[in-house]
DNA sequence: AACCCGTGGTA
DNA sequence: TTACCAAGGGT
């Protein structure tokens, strides 16, 4: 269409400029939120935080950061950690890649760098999880490079600043953001700018009905002069996620239960869960047996009654569940992705919210569950 | 470019 | 209940 949403960005005056970057700097002196990760600019717990950040809101992040934090204070103590106890560091948090990309990033910084994180934008980016936006918040807040940082934030504030129609999910509006940011950051406080933009998304600029009125830059914000504020920014609508149908077991063996790997690539990778199978729950009677579902696993299993089920979203699929017992009947060699785990190991693996849940309604079953057949048949 | 990867809060 | 979304990155 070649309509104002793909028009270059028209520099501001340099006079403009000086006055938003000392508005919001202001701002920001005044109103920001005391954080733990703003407690210093050590680049590796700069770092931690960036990542425990992507995607996840700043009251969740809180507690797992505090606890990182004082089981892997420095690099090298995360190098030198097993990967399973990352994980369960991580537990809860989701996006669990992040966990083990960024362990695998110290350790290439503490082999490589000599434990310290590269003050070079080309070296940082090479690193495992860290993209375009990681890098410029490390740089610029641990470094004081003046780089931008460009996240969901910064995005509303500044399609809202200059009233921008650029879908801010397309790869060509980051390129255009980054630009604008590059012309606004300021040379001196360039890690205090970045925190300021997003901190002003998060507080004032939020993405529904913004407090225009508390804003200190509102006079030069051009959707509040235009009074569209809630058209912007403008992204494209993701997709529902897909619903499936999934059965989890609850597999005992005397005082034990059955645990199982997840396969290495795809949802939950390699995390520990119950033993899970994409199923329709009919086919899965009670009294019926498992065996054809784990054919070849060398377990035995026998179906007991439905404990309740479970809806559990994830960002691009939703799991229908239906949690049944079960007892392991014979058991000629236990998988190498399985093991028996005591109840009370159970909080000693990293499980995925979703199976604790699971978990937690197996040991405390539903007094009704939507007519099922219930109670405890072994 | 399109799709994949978790979870919890809020309207 | 659905829909959106929160300091994104990998493939």
């Amino acid at each position: 269409m070649g309509g104002k949403d793909h028009q270059p960005i028209q520099a501001p005056e340099e006079e403009w400029i000086q006055a938003v970057r000392k508005k919001l700097l202001d701002w920001y002196d005044r109103n920001q939120r005391d954080l733990p990760w703003r407690e210093s600019k050590d680049p590796y717990r700069v770092w931690v935080s960036e990542i425990m950040l992507q995607q996840t809101r700043v009251d969740t992040v809180i507690p797992y950061y505090e606890r990182f934090m004082s089981l892997f204070p420095t690099p090298g103590a995360l190098a030198a950690a097993k990967e399973d106890d990352v994980i369960k560091a991580w537990e809860g948090l989701g996006y669990y890649s992040r966990a083990r990309n960024l362990h695998t990033a110290v350790k290439e910084v503490v082999e490589t760098y000599d434990g310290v994180v590269p003050d070079d934008p080309a070296t940082v980016s090479r690193l495992k999880g860290v993209g375009p936006y990681t890098t410029g918040a490390i740089l610029s807040i641990a470094y004081n490079r003046p780089i931008p940082a460009v996240d969901g934030n910064v995005f509303r504030v500044l399609s809202r600043w200059f009233a921008l129609w650029d879908d801010v999910t397309r790869t060509s509006a980051r390129r255009k953001f980054e630009e604008l940011d590059r012309l606004l950051i300021p040379q001196d406080r360039p890690g205090d700018f970045n925190q300021a933009l997003m901190e002003l998304g998060a507080l004032i600029c939020t993405p529904v009905s913004p407090a225009c009125a508390d804003c200190p830059v509102q006079e030069e914000c051009q959707a509040y002069r235009d009074g569209i504020q809630a058209e912007l920014p403008v992204k494209t609508k993701s997709k529902p996620p897909v619903p499936v149908r999934m059965t989890f077991g609850w597999i005992r063996k005397g005082p034990q239960v059955l645990l199982q790997r997840r396969p290495s690539e795809g949802l939950l990778g390699r995390m520990w869960g119950l033993p899970t199978v994409e199923t329709l729950p009919e086919e899965l009677v009670p009294g019926g047996t498992l065996r054809d579902h784990w054919a070849g696993h060398g377990l035995k299993l026998e179906l007991g009654p439905v404990v309740g089920e479970l809806d559990h979203v994830f960002s691009h699929r939703r799991w229908l569940i239906t949690l049944v017992q079960g007892l392991c009947l014979a058991e000629e060699n236990l998988p190498a992705d399985c093991a028996w785990v005591e109840e009370k190991e159970l909080e000693h693996y990293a499980l995925p919210n979703v199976y604790r849940k699971a978990v937690r309604m197996a040991l405390d079953p539903p007094q009704s569950s939507h007519g099922f057949q219930q109670g405890r048949l072994f």
